[in-house]
DNA sequence: GGGGTCATGTAATAGGTTACATGATTCT
DNA sequence: AGAATCATGTAACCTATTACATGACCCC
């Protein structure tokens, strides 16, 4: 097997080998599955992805079609099982996961290089506003996980929900110092504010640099 | 205008809008462009993504092109210019982007919500591993910034950066945290080492619960 | 003057998302 | 009994990534 055609896009593949290493499902088992143990927490699902996804893990020889089943006068449906390629993908997918980080492009790293183009006291307002939903959101989840421990959840299934609470409140901590930098550090906006009032009022014209105009320009890495 | 095609998927369209806010320019200028300024660090670029959005955009009338020039015997060239719309388009959402946090489910997310497949000592060996890595890429962005304001870049132009730095510098100290979690407390792995006893030896119909298997369901929220 | 790399883009393919379909249960 | 929802999936469309094309310049 020369590639052995590892597709390690859609991690909702890595989480359908993983119900089938519990026991055999079908699809919209699956989903429900997924959803009942708050798993689409983590793991964007979606039906259409779904089923593509198993065609894919199919085709690779990782799960295996079982005859359609037929209950009751629902439409047919097809039961699925992990083979033996398939467990030692899932190992190895798992694995890596967890021990290299990817990088991920968040949408808000992009919005930052880019917010130059906005006048800084806008900038300002923005983050303010960010820091107060991401508030929201984190009192959200600390509650969720209250909620679930008090049900008797072990801790060993809340550790996504642990990690995503950390990184939302450490954004939260970095956007309000960033936000306190503009709204205090004059010479932190001095250059922004002067390409600002040199730039012609929005004109067709208008040009707002995205980064230095003819200063150094970053090297480039990698 | 019903629906007004508000297509936010891939932020590559929003840097797109932002160098042509500055100036008209040709596709292939725009991904040097980004190159140069270090912009692919944080908007991911693509040869094949780049032509796809920048005709999206033109659809959505975001953006036009003017009549396709020629510089030499060089394959002729296209040269796009924002237009008003396109203009209203790139502050709406660069204002969106900054102001609203987006779920974006991390890939590490969702190997953290399925670590239990694996045995306990093998998961704190993995996520070692991680920190390490993480430490090294820290020790990377670090010296790239430090690189970047000695050749006289302005703090501005590196927010990003210091944002995935302040990221990965709380991955780091959270994974940490876990991976002791694992080392030390017998409590936290109780139930996980129990599991992974009271399985068969990977035979064929050797499960590993995702999650409690009787035990009370997390409560579908949403 | 031939082998890289720059400049510029198109085409083919694969992957993902949205919309639709359809019969059974359950609720009021 | 009609409305909503569950259960189960297919099809069409859109997006994104990879592979390929092609002539010019540049180096030795």
């Amino acid at each position: 097997m020369p590639d052995m055609a590892r597709n390690r896009s859609n991690p909702l593949g890595l989480a359908v080998m993983a119900l089938l290493f519990e026991r055999p499902m079908h699809p919209y088992e699956m989903a429900s599955t997924l959803r009942e143990r708050g798993k689409e927490q983590s793991i964007k699902l979606n039906y259409g992805s779904l089923y593509t996804v198993v065609r894919a893990l199919e085709r690779k020889g990782h799960i295996t079609a079982g005859a359609p089943e037929r209950a009751g006068a629902r439409p047919e449906r097809t039961v699925y099982a992990l083979t033996a390629s398939g467990r030692v993908a899932l190992h190895d997918w798992l694995r890596d996961l967890l021990s290299v980080p990817v990088k991920e492009y968040p949408q808000f790293e992009a919005a930052l290089s880019l917010m130059p183009i906005l006048p800084p006291a806008e900038a300002g307002t923005l983050l303010e506003e960010r820091t107060r939903r991401l508030g929201a959101e984190i009192q959200r989840l600390r509650h969720e996980m209250d909620a679930a421990l008090k049900q008797g959840l072990d801790r060993l299934f809340l550790v996504e929900t642990e990690y995503e609470l950390a990184m939302r409140e450490a954004e939260r901590a970095w956007v309000l110092r960033l936000r306190d930098s503009i709204a205090r550090s004059t010479e932190f906006t001095r250059p922004w504010r002067k390409w600002h009032a040199s730039r012609p009022r929005t004109g067709p014209a208008g040009a707002a640099p995205v980064s230095s105009e003819r200063g150094p320009r970053r090297s480039r890495t990698s």
